[in-house]
Formats: structure tokens, sequence, C-alpha cells
DNA sequence: GACAACATACCAACTGGTCGGTATGTTTCC
DNA sequence: GGAAACATACCGACCAGTTGGTATGTTGTC
């Protein structure tokens, strides 16, 4: 699933690589802390020996991880169906459409890495909030040339900034996955995702999304990223 | 700070009370699992055996101070000024901009215990997943009559439902929490809870908020809220 | 191109310490 | 005096991290 290989590196991922997809897989599902060194190399197929000589500590593991998710995260939203549209407002629903609709599936599968690990470190491990403070950060302010276009282009006002939207769709998803981690389910999750899209329509003068016929942008439904 | 004893109850509050009370402010600090036993009897002036006479595991504390979180939230904003506005949209709008401006001060004394909790036990501990869940939910609901009624008042019609907006509104905290302890501090949250009103205004067909008052848009740092 | 010198990747076994939980007292209160 | 509320001492399991090593390159030198 996540790939941190160079793209078209023909050789199999060495310790370093499978240690950082066992722990994206594994802290998404048992968070940070309950997730112990020796699972992380069961699931990796590796050593302990192999973990210490690649990462000084298991917090180093975790900011490389968090460094991974945020570059896989880049990849897979800058490539999506989505970014085809020539308005960039396109882009920027079309990303919002994307992530609701990713809310499917198991729980484990569609939250954030990067959130989950910032519960559990922002007191006690500060080189690791701030790895996770930079994967959100960074993948949020990739958005926020699209959102200034979309200002431009449609000529809306009002008192925010591109730059707090961008941040507001990031704590909006946060959130959802929490209901759906509270719930074992996704629901709730999907609904807040329609609130967020709801909002966002408002600010740019759109009217609300037509239930499930095609609409004035397009459903990306059907769209599957390779 | 947070009291869970029934008002004015005149003695002091036993081993389970301030076991509960330090459950609720270490595991907001450092997260359920990085929080020992050990740590929580330290806290609350309490031998181990103590501990384990009055909670059969770690995990059923949790499940307690999840309950206890609740109950305090209830009480907290169910008391709160803004509860005496007549109009029920009034109320809402009074909550949220209540909430914004908790949004100060050290960033563990304003996050959620049960959406702390819920990350760390979602896949693992399903008893502690239920019951932040009624604690996030149990609060939420609190609500919905607030938002039915206001519906009714001023005749919003709307593809959305009011349980579905009460639990936006607890999704966004939550996001903003999150953004909160990114950062370690709470500006990014104070601009998602000001989005979240906005949102809210333009469901119910209100103008957005002013300000606040002299500046062209004034940022709330250094915010003058007492 | 042969060989020493060094670097990288990995491994199995182990360590000191901490974990959640238990067994067995002692005190407090009615 | 009996039960509930606490305290003390302790346990086996597990934890992150260390140790001392091997196998396999890579590089420099003649």
């Amino acid at each position: 699933m996540i790939d941190t290989t160079p793209a078209a590196s023909a050789k199999p991922p060495g310790a370093r690589d499978r240690l950082i997809g066992a722990a994206v897989k594994v802290v998404r599902e048992k968070g940070f802390n309950a997730t112990s060194v020796d699972e992380l190399c069961r699931e990796a197929g590796v050593t302990k020996g192999a973990f210490f000589h690649h990462f000084p500590s298991k917090t180093d593991l975790g900011i490389a991880a968090a460094e991974a998710w945020k570059l896989h995260a880049n990849e897979l939203f800058g490539h999506a169906p989505y970014m085809v549209h020539e308005d960039p407002l396109d882009r920027f629903l079309g990303y919002l459409e994307f992530r609701r609709d990713l809310l499917d599936g198991p729980v484990p599968e569609f939250t954030c890495l990067a959130g989950t690990m910032v519960q559990e470190s922002y007191e006690t491990l500060p080189a690791l909030r701030e790895a996770c403070q930079d994967s959100i950060w960074g993948h949020a302010l990739t958005l926020v040339p699209d959102i200034e276009a979309a200002r431009a282009r449609h000529g809306i006002e009002g008192a925010w900034t591109s730059d707090s939207l961008a941040l507001h769709t990031q704590a909006v998803l946060q959130g959802a996955f929490i209901l759906a981690k509270a719930t074992n389910g996704s629901q709730a999750a999907r609904d807040t995702a329609d609130h967020l899209i709801r909002y966002v329509r408002m600010l740019f003068n759109l009217p609300p999304e037509k239930p499930d016929l095609s609409g004035p942008i397009g459903q990306p439904e059907g769209g599957n990223h390779g």
C-alpha cells in the first residue's frame, strides 16, 4: 500500500522500508505506545538488531513513518483523478469529495497516522510531535494554491485566509476519524465530511450538492486510483 | 479543576474519585497507554491496593473516567452563561463561541479525554471504545433539541439532520484539538472554531460575526478574553 | 586484478527496568 | 465484630534498548 521506494526501484525493500511500512500499518490500528518494537519487527519480518541498526529508537521510527506518511499522502492526492479539472475550485471540491469517498471500508485503513501519533506524543515526545505537525501541515498546505486561485477566479472575499481553510479541512477530517473510531464505523465520518463540503460550497456561493445525480462538477464516483 | 463530587458533598473525596480525577488529568496529557497505574496512584495520593480495590483493571478506570467526563461536560455547558438566551439559536451559537473561547491556556486543559482515549482503544479495548463513544455522543446529543428548535423557529430547511450537525460540531472541535496538540498552541484551533461558527451562521442565514472591534480583521493573538 | 581495509546490513541472545495485576495484611467505620 | 477501605510486598510478563557477532559489499592501493 504505502510505497516509500522511489518509483521504479526494482529491488525489494530492505529492513528500513519494511519497518516504516509496518509502523504505518500497526500504529494506525493500535496507537504508538501500544505498539511494541517486537511487534513491529515481527510485522516487518526483521530482527530487533536490524531495527536498532536503522533507527536509534522507537521514536525515530515514528518520525520516519510520519515523514513517509506525508510523502504518501501528497503522492496519492497530487495524482488523484480530480486533479485534471481546470478550475481550481473544482480541484478543491474534488479533493474533498475524494476524501469523503475514501471513508469506506475498515476504519484503520482511512485514518491518519500523524493525527493518531500526535495525541500520544505532544507532551512527551517533542521530536515526534514536530514530525506529526510537519506531516499534517505539509499536506494541508498543498491545498492553499488551489484555494487562493479559486478565491481569485470566483471573486470570493470573506474574512478568512486560505491557509486557515486548508487547515480547517484537515481538522474536520481528523475529527471525522475520531467519530469513526468511536463508533467503529464510518457513517458519522461521512456525515461530517458532507457538512464540510456544504460549508465550502457556501463559501464559494455554490448550491448544495445534489444527493446523487451527476451534479455541475461531476462526481468522482468510480474514480479508481491505481 | 474537574470536580467529580456531587456539588455540596462535604467530606473529602475518597480514593475512587481521586483516581478518576488523576486519570482525567494525566491521560489528557500523556494518553492512556503511556499512563501507568503507578503514576495514577502517585497523582491521586493512593496506593496500588486501593486502585485495584476500586477498579478491576486500568481499563475500568478509563471507562469510569470517560463517564465522569461526560457528566462534567454536560454540567459545565448545561449551566454556562449563554444558556439564558431565549432563542435556541442564540444558545447554540453561544455554545460554539464559548467553546472557542475555551481554547486558551495550556493545551492539556482544553482537550477532550474521550477523544484522546478512543484513538488508543478503538481496536484493542472495545469496552473503553464504547465508553468513549457514549461520552462524546452523550454530550453531542444535548445540543440536538436547541438545534431542532432553532430550525423550526427560523424556518431553516437544508438537507442535513440536527443530529449530524451536533456531531459535526464535536468533530470540528476534536480536529481542533489535534491541530492544537500538533502545534503545541491554540491559534490553529481557534481558527477552525471560527470556520465552524461561520458555517453554522450561514446555515441559519445569519451574517458573519463581526471580527472584534478595532482593527481591520484583528488577529486574536494576545486574546483579550477574560 | 588481487588483497587489505573499511563500511553497511543484519542477526540471536541478553539486560535492567517497568508494566498491570495479585496476595495478604492493617485500619476505619458502622 | 464484620465488612468495606485502604496499605505493603511482591510476581511473572513484557518492555525498549544493548551486546557481540556474521555476511556481504565497497573502496583504496600496489
